[in-house]
DNA sequence: TTTCAAGGCAAACAGTCGTTTGCTTTGTAT
DNA sequence: ATACAAAGCAAACGACTGTTTGCCTTGAAA
């Protein structure tokens, strides 16, 4: 995906040739997404994940240059679904504050689900791994900014409608919500009740 | 400290001893308390630490059992160095919410400072070290314990004043601020003015 | 049916890891 | 001055790490 096997495409004499439909780098992401996020990043050893998507270690490095760009296929389909999620439960919104509450939950629900593309987003740090460290953060920089979005359009009292609170707003959000999942127990508060606790102790005073 | 060097105290014919004066134990904490925040528990290797110590490998072993414990006491002393910090800070403040606004300067001065120690407190996830899991996480709750009695001690209005709200305030509150160390930038704004951010936007409206 | 690259196997490379063992140095209390 | 434990040295153990190389299998386009 995000690998350097683009190539030259010369059509002459030489067709480009489709992937196979045996193609296993599905269940490479998978096994690396489950692993990363069981164990973090650098205890989940490569023969632990192709082990799981029943390959060979050399096979793996046919998709991906090195293990921190696998790192970064991972995370990067753990933003998009995160995403994907986030965008689908605003669309069903009208109101300001009932979309942020849809996106918040949303949100939290991803991180805390069974799945555990999103938990990969949350616990691995960028800067733990240095080489692919930037490109990690632009990715969460542009999800974010569908909560710069949501905010904006807040109707906040009028000493609250700069920019720099609608800042600390968001930080404090969601800074609140990616924390949750270290507390956070199935037998407890369910997402959607956190985050919404958390928007309803924001919101009660802050709207107009 | 944290080690498994009790052992038997017989005093029939065989003196105690004192710990000699040349004891190298605080230049390990110190190392490996710069280590772990530095490339992350996993990535940071004995070899390494032991370096910086000017030590060899084996001779780490004289203090702690593994490196599991070498984390436990590093972490531990991380939560003692915050812990301390935000009481010294409590203590100059009589009136709740500057109590509490103080609490969480203190707290993120602490989690954003050169020192190593408080870093691993936020960064080391106990779900990555399943062995000391359980006691990372009892000494971390032992200190949210103070925040606990800060929020206990705000007047807040009639329909905030049940244990859950007090929870869900304390959760949004140290979540935030324990998610700040990622996108802090000593060239924004400083710790003390994102604490108080944070609290002002809570208490404006939260205050009687 | 032939062809050829997509994809994976098999096996090794060169390090690094946490840890153990036996022995030596050295500070300190006597 | 002497004794003895605290502390560290020296050297290795076995297992595991990410990665590379050359060869083989196989699905699909022609």
């Amino acid at each position: 995906m995000a690998s350097a096997k683009s190539s030259a495409r010369k059509k002459s004499r030489a067709p480009p040739k489709a992937p196979r439909a045996d193609n296993r780098l599905p269940q490479i992401l998978d096994a690396a997404a489950a692993l990363f996020a069981a164990r973090g990043y650098q205890a989940a050893s490569i023969r632990d994940i192709v082990k799981v998507a029943g390959m060979l270690p050399g096979s793996l490095y046919y998709h991906f240059a090195n293990k921190d760009e696998l790192l970064a296929a991972v995370y990067g389909e753990g933003v998009r679904r995160i995403s994907t999620a986030v965008s689908a439960a605003v669309a069903k919104e009208s109101d300001p504050w009932a979309g942020l509450e849809a996106a918040c939950v949303a949100h939290l629900e991803s991180l805390v689900a069974p799945s555990p593309y999103a938990k990969v987003v949350i616990s691995v740090q960028p800067a733990d791994v240095p080489p692919v460290a930037k490109a990690l953060i632009a990715l969460r920089d542009g999800y974010e900014q569908q909560f710069v979005a949501l905010i904006s359009a807040l109707p906040l009292p009028l000493h609250l409608r700069d920019r720099k609170s609608r800042t600390t707003l968001r930080m404090l959000l969601l800074g609140a919500l990616n924390w949750a999942p270290t507390w956070y127990r199935p037998s407890g508060a369910s997402p959607k009740r956190i985050a919404r606790d958390f928007i309803h102790l924001i919101k009660a005073e802050l709207a107009p």
